[in-house]
DNA sequence: CTCCTATTGATAATGGTTTTCATTATCAAT
DNA sequence: ATTGATAATGAAAACCATTATCAATAGGAG
């Protein structure tokens, strides 16, 4: 296997060092797709990608790596319907940070939405802050997807 | 096969009629279950519960079966993270109607809840209406679920 | 009751994800 | 730079929820 390509050690070297996890040009690789995309990519997606530069790494090794980034809170992973999970960046210099999904059931396309409208963080804020006394629920986390039509399926046919 | 055991029509035969559908024992057990619970069932789940009483109806029609009722919008289907699609009534006279879930990341529980629902509703649709507005997206559905700890596995060391 | 065909159920197939296990690579200590 | 403990990897097989196939069955209009 070639030598790793970063230069300067990236800002995740850290996080990895600290959890005791081994730096390894897998890793990074992933790490690197991952961080030079927008889209949302699936274990095979980023497979492909990674296959191009480094054609031994296997895809066992991806779901494996994929599940410790989910798990270091480094990656976030969707189910937008497709029958097959979906990565993005969830922390880092790069990435959008946390937001909410517009999925197209007709064509797929999913839409990031980062500018969240006052009426969702109120809604958000109230909503947990209810519902953590009400059912002593110590909410952590939440998902929030919408389902319809894209500009171009809406206006098609 | 015995003898169906609903004496009166229930409320779904029009529906079924109207849309071409046969009325079949495996239709009216499967949907005897789910009107008889509030739990979120698998499709196993549901197997094995109607197997009780009808041991010769199969999974596979379990599936279909549950799949039509999707696409006829007496049941939703839910991805709670554990591998395995649940299903819930959504519609009917007994049914809850439309609500969000908690989501318990340690030992699977799921919550429904409905109190709030209404000054959610309203937050909501504000949220679809802006959104719609500003990606030009035709929104139709949504899911909202929120992931934590319930009140048992809160408190559990 | 008959006939047409929608529906069913046993079985095999599918496909994304995980497990297994022998081999390889990382990195702290030398 | 070398070594050694062991974390990480990759090929292959296993897993498992869900679907497709197809011959047999049963609903219900007439
Ligand atoms: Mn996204
Ligand atoms: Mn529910
Ligand atoms: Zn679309
Ligand atoms: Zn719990």
């Amino acid at each position: 296997m070639p030598k790793r390509f970063g230069v300067g050690p990236p800002w995740w070297h850290g996080r990895f060092r600290e959890c005791g996890y081994r730096l390894t040009t897998p890793r990074e690789s992933i790490l690197d797709v991952l961080s030079k995309t927008s889209k949302h990519l699936s274990a095979e997606d980023i497979y492909l990608e990674v296959h191009n530069i480094y054609p031994t790494i296997g895809l066992t090794t991806i779901y494996r790596t994929l599940g410790l980034l989910v798990q270091m809170g480094f990656v976030s992973k969707f189910d937008f319907g497709d029958g097959r999970a979906r990565y993005e960046l969830s922390m880092g210099p790069k990435s959008v940070g946390h937001h909410h999904h517009l999925v197209c059931t007709s064509c797929g396309r999913v839409i990031d939405y980062t500018d969240f409208i006052e009426e969702e963080k109120e809604l958000l804020s109230k909503t947990e802050k209810e519902l953590s006394k009400r059912y002593n629920f110590k909410i952590s986390n939440h998902l929030i997807q919408f389902y319809g039509l894209c500009e171009r399926c809406k206006n098609k046919k």
